[in-house]
RNA sequence: GCCCCCAUUGUCUAGCGGCCUAGGACGUGGCCCUCUCAAGGCCAAAACACGGGUUCGAGUCCCGUUGGGGGCACCA
């Protein structure tokens, strides 16, 4: 804990082609994390260089996103900051002047190679069972002859020229060091013909110039880290700490969440996107502490962790390399978790939306009122709808049966409402200090359980079989309204 | 096909050579509490993939096998 730590600069650097998913998540709360732990810089880049892929809505939904969850960013689109700009379709010269400088240097080349010759050397390599590489047509063409062809108008890539001997060792935080034989790295394109780097580019020359310390990525990245390193190392760039996060898979633990999966969670009310477990009713602080779980650990039993708590707590250190199985079951349990957490007013405040989408009429101060029953039954926010609905509505329907409880024949069962109705008429308040005695006479007196004469009870309230406790809601509900719901019953049972 | 990574109960994980008859949590089963549902309490079943080494001693280190995952684009 008296470890002295250097301000980490990190970026969360995603691509705005998609919805923002968990693995997205985690990866820029572990950057976040750091970042304020050593009370260091949270950078948020948006990698848009590839414009057939680009889906315009994707940056807003990001950034939502990540301030849903309460990742705050100190550097990024919207916020500026001195490294700028933070969007890479912006800084595109930037990117071409470096690869020039690598073409000088002789660590790139330009390539002519159409692709169509291209397509047709992997149909070749895949059908012989080679591996898949660039052939190296365009290797050895000397600068200046290239220079000349692509004054005539040309068409070009630039690509890496990656040594035919020797290996490279790399350094993940996680696994220690990897080395690989270069002669197995191909000859990657780093700027393409439309004058667009390629992230294996722009990303380095980000970094660098961003002035990165640590670069928390996904494990998908980790086959392309030699390809990384060498173009770091060919500009002599400083060496960012790199740490490559596991993957997540499906539930089943066999693979990543193919769309029919994640589709089928969303019909039980789960998902991998950020924005729908929102409009799922899950809460941040529950999805933080989920997935900052995944991957990392704390001890061997603590487990709830505010944001706040994370920031103190986490360390690049505990991380686990092994991928992990999503667990919707476990995210309810920490939604859970931090939902009961909550104060009454911060409670009433998150759900009353939910209620409200639902069409219900509600009011902050009925909602505060009813914090304390709903609070221990919601798993998510989205709950409150079928668990306090009732409250917010002026006429309840069910079905007769309902109200005839389990063992009971309906003359019984509209004979206890009708001195159900006469207790509470006779009482001046139907508090549940006051109302709650004489109810229990009554359960004694009739014979039968509890369990029944509330049962019924309950239905007539509230119009459901699932509920907060009765006299807690009774209360809630008002004498008026509760008289005139036990009336209807009756009816209901003639 | 080639390359890389990973490997403790169903799942998330603790474990960094002796504190392990392997700990915690979710889930599951049972019991208690109880006006329903939850919450809470108690208890239980459930794991070191396999084979070789190294060592006085291995879940922990090394090698192999197997299994799983990821990557091999003018995507990120």
């Amino acid at each position: 804990m008296t470890e002295l730590k250097q301000p980490a600069r990190v970026r969360f650097a995603p691509s705005p082609t998609g919805h923002m998913h968990l693995g997205s998540a985690r990866t820029a709360l572990y950057n976040y994390l750091i970042a304020r732990q050593t009370g260091g810089t949270f950078i948020l880049r948006i990698e848009d260089t590839d414009t057939k892929r680009y889906i315009p809505e994707a940056e807003d939904e990001l950034i939502k996103g990540i301030k849903w969850l309460g990742l705050d960013y100190d550097e990024g689109p919207g916020k500026g900051g001195q490294y700028g700009p933070y969007r890479q379709s912006e800084r595109k010269d930037i990117y071409t002047k470096f690869a020039e400088q690598l073409v000088e240097s002789g660590h790139a080349y330009y390539c002519f190679c159409s692709p169509e010759h291209l397509a047709k050397v992997r149909e070749v390599q895949q059908a012989n069972k080679e591996s898949l590489h660039y052939d190296g047509t365009c290797r050895e063409i000397p600068v200046e002859d290239a220079r000349k062809r692509i004054a005539a108008g040309e068409r070009y890539v630039i690509r890496f020229k990656m040594p035919k001997t020797g290996s490279i060792t790399v350094h993940d935080h996680l696994r220690g060091d990897i080395t690989v034989e270069n002669k197995v790295l191909d000859d990657s394109v780093l700027v393409k013909s439309d004058g667009w780097a390629l992230y294996h580019l722009a990303a380095m020359v980000d970094d660098y110039l961003m002035k990165i310390t640590h670069v928390i990525r996904g494990s998908e990245w980790l086959p392309s880290l030699p390809l990384h390193m060498h173009i770091i190392r060919a500009f002599g760039w400083p060496e960012p700490t790199f740490i490559h996060l596991s993957v997540f898979l499906k539930p089943s633990g066999k693979g990543k969440m193919s769309k029919r999966e994640t589709a089928d969670a969303m019909k039980d009310g789960h998902s991998i996107f950020v924005k729908d477990l929102e409009e799922l009713g899950y809460v941040p602080e529950g999805v933080v502490n989920w997935t900052a779980l995944m991957g990392w650990s704390y001890d061997d039993h603590t487990e709830f962790f505010s944001l706040q708590d994370l920031v103190e707590k986490f360390s690049i250190d505990h991380l686990n390399p092994s991928p992990a199985a999503i667990n919707f079951t476990k995210l309810d349990y920490f939604n859970a978790l931090h939902i009961r957490n909550f104060s009454d007013e911060d409670l009433a405040n998150r759900v009353k939306p939910f209620l409200e989408a639902a069409g219900y009429k509600t009011s902050i101060d009925k909602l505060i009122i009813l914090a304390p029953i709903l609070k221990e039954r919601l798993p998510t926010l989205d709950d409150v709808v079928d668990m306090a609905g009732f409250f917010f509505k002026n006429d309840i329907s069910y079905p007769a049966e309902d109200l005839i409880a389990k063992g009971l024949e309906k003359t019984q069962c509209r004979q206890i409402l009708t001195q159900i109705l006469e207790i509470l008429n006779g009482i001046g308040d139907i508090k549940k200090d006051i109302a709650e005695e004489p109810m229990r006479e009554l359960v004694e007196k009739s014979g039968f359980s509890a369990g029944q004469v509330f049962g019924i009870m309950r239905v007539a309230v509230t119009g459901q079989k699932v509920s907060p406790p009765l006299f807690e809601s009774m209360e809630v509900i008002g004498k008026d309204i509760v008289l005139n719901r036990i009336q209807q019953a009756i009816k209901l049972l003639d």
